[in-house]
DNA sequence: AATTGGCACTCTGAGAGGCCGAGTGCCACC
DNA sequence: GGTGGCACTCGGCCTCTCAGAGTGCCAATT
């Protein structure tokens, strides 16, 4: 029933719509793919994959546009890789030098990803719950007032100021130093958060609640809502792709808001380099109907986030998903290092 | 010529071309403002204004609405402050609780400048140039690998990843740590850098080239253009205010240039809690010629960085004035402390 | 059974024309 | 200086029409 010519007419009006925004005719399709059959072959076939519920008509008499399940088919089967021109590789291949800041790191990928795909972009910060704790820093700023620096070992550098009931002095200091590295020297930070709640047994009576005082911070780091974070670039693409703002105001709100993006992310993550796709209604979220999501995990070794962009269902997902994959894996390789 | 009642015009016009978005006619005025004189007479005030290059029309036989040199006097002669509403300071107030967190303040401020305005805000984080060094911590990661955080006054935290020629050792490591503080108690970190070139002279010859190397990311922290940032909030404000994406899209792209907006938010840059104006042309901004910014300087004493608003001409001056003045002068209280 | 050419039908989008109303400018008058 | 009256202008909206694109269906062909 859907045999290969029928996928090959999807396959053609999936390209021609992409790239024109029209919907296209039979003849039209005749005239620019060789399918050597005539329009109004083409036509029957479209009735079926209409029937099919992978194409529309926008209305009677016009051409067919792909439905959200003819997108599906198309990037599940039909999608053919499409390589990196020099040129791409040559952009994300700069992201390489520089300085090892994660922020910086992030922030020039991000850029990337939005310029070479045309698209939104977004890259959510390694997770704190499942990065590992790389060191942790002590340092007394002023008496009663410290300063706690946490590294995971995706890069990332959370740093709190801890207001303290009692001055600690250096020694006690450097103690807690040594018993907070330790005791987070577990797998991941979530886990080892627990280590952490019989940690002012091995402390004098009178520097306890300083003590404790610097363990609530570091346990309440993860839990902030805030450290579940997304950078975001290429807005101003937005309006190039639909000169309607209904359409892409959904779109600036949802990375305004962070949680919605980042829950979808989050369900998307999967292994580093492997392309998640959800496509219009897909997303599950009210007023990205309309809107793709092209996501893959990146992390040191393994996944601990996941970056995508984001754009109109009309989309090229074939150049997408591409950059996407080679930016995963370059963002992955830095963090390695 | 410009007398009270055709500065009473004025006003009335920006009042209600930024309420409606409509030209405003003769009519419309005397009816919704105690003008107490005819619309014949308000006509010939308007020709007088229009003349002085204050409003124009769109096209003939239509309203009038005010010109960039209109809203400039508005804002100058005509504006009367409007005092916060007990909802938008109880809103500010919140901010006042929580984490110390320098990320989490701007973060904070910017999205309550967004929704007390319901325009783009946006948040010059406080500049390296300016601000003073608090404390620098040196902290051994591994054997040859260091990390280097900076704190400033404003509470702004710069950490940086050092490769290092040769293993310091910790001995060497306190001696720097405490020779770097040392040499950056000075008034600017600027100023402060100069100081470093003779630092590697204390250390013998074998550390030489690895203090040298943490001088050397020191000294390139101010200067990485990364280090000039600022954050936005409320991007789809601009969705609402002008339904054509062409009016906005230059705003976004502006917001992701970054560069363009800093040395804007720069030039404008006033004592704490002043505010200062660009109206349409006078922010000299391809692009921005229909936008208006309303912006403070803010910081712990001293101005060490900008906020404002970004939006159409047509906005709420008085409005807009008010929050950012109040953003600003909660958000100095807050770094001060 | 699949493919093709022909043909009638439908619907959108652009363009032309016409009308209404808002708003102005001007002028004579108070 | 302020006011009422009046002619004039022009954009927005509504309707109408028409051409073009595209379809669905059917009978003919391979």
């Amino acid at each position: 029933m859907l045999d290969d010519r029928r996928m090959a007419v999807l396959r053609a009006i999936v390209e021609d719509y992409v790239s024109t925004g029209e919907p296209v005719g039979s003849r039209g399709l005749v005239e620019r793919h060789q399918l050597s059959v005539s329009p109004a072959t083409i036509r029957n076939d479209m009735a079926v994959l209409e029937e099919a519920g992978l194409i529309a008509q926008p209305h009677t008499s016009a051409g067919r546009i792909p439905t959200d399940a003819g997108y599906r088919l198309f990037v599940d089967q039909l999608a053919t890789v499409k390589p990196l021109s020099a040129a791409e590789r040559r952009a994300i291949q700069t992201l390489l030098d520089g300085p090892l800041d994660l922020d910086q790191i992030v922030s020039r990928a991000v850029r990337a990803l939005a310029q070479l795909t045309h698209q939104v972009a977004v890259i959510q910060y390694p997770s704190l719950r499942t990065t590992r704790v790389r060191h942790i820093e002590l340092i007394e700023l002023a008496p009663a007032r410290c300063l706690l620096v946490m590294i995971t070992d995706a890069g990332r550098v959370e740093q709190r100021v801890v207001e303290l009931p009692a001055t600690l002095g250096p020694q006690t200091t450097a103690v807690l130093r040594a018993k907070l590295n330790e005791a987070t020297a577990g797998p991941t930070l979530e886990e080892a958060l627990v280590d952490l709640d019989s940690l002012w047994l091995g402390f004098t009576e009178d520097v306890r609640p300083a003590v404790q005082a610097v363990v609530d911070t570091l346990k309440a780091i993860p839990k902030s809502g805030y450290q579940e974070r997304l950078v975001a670039a290429g807005t101003s693409n937005l309006a190039r792709s639909s000169a309607d703002f209904r359409r892409f105001m959904p779109v600036l709100e949802a990375i305004e808001e962070q949680v919605v993006l980042l829950k979808l992310l989050t369900e998307m993550s999967a292994d580093s380099g492997q392309i998640a796709i959800r496509i219009g209604h897909e997303t599950t979220q009210a007023g990205l109907e309309e809107t793709s999501l092209v996501a893959a995990g990146y992390g040191p070794g393994r996944t601990v986030a996941t970056l995508g962009v984001l754009g109109p269902t009309r989309m090229d997902y074939p150049g997408s998903i591409a950059v996407v994959r080679a930016i995963a894996l370059y963002l992955s390789r830095i963090l390695a290092a």
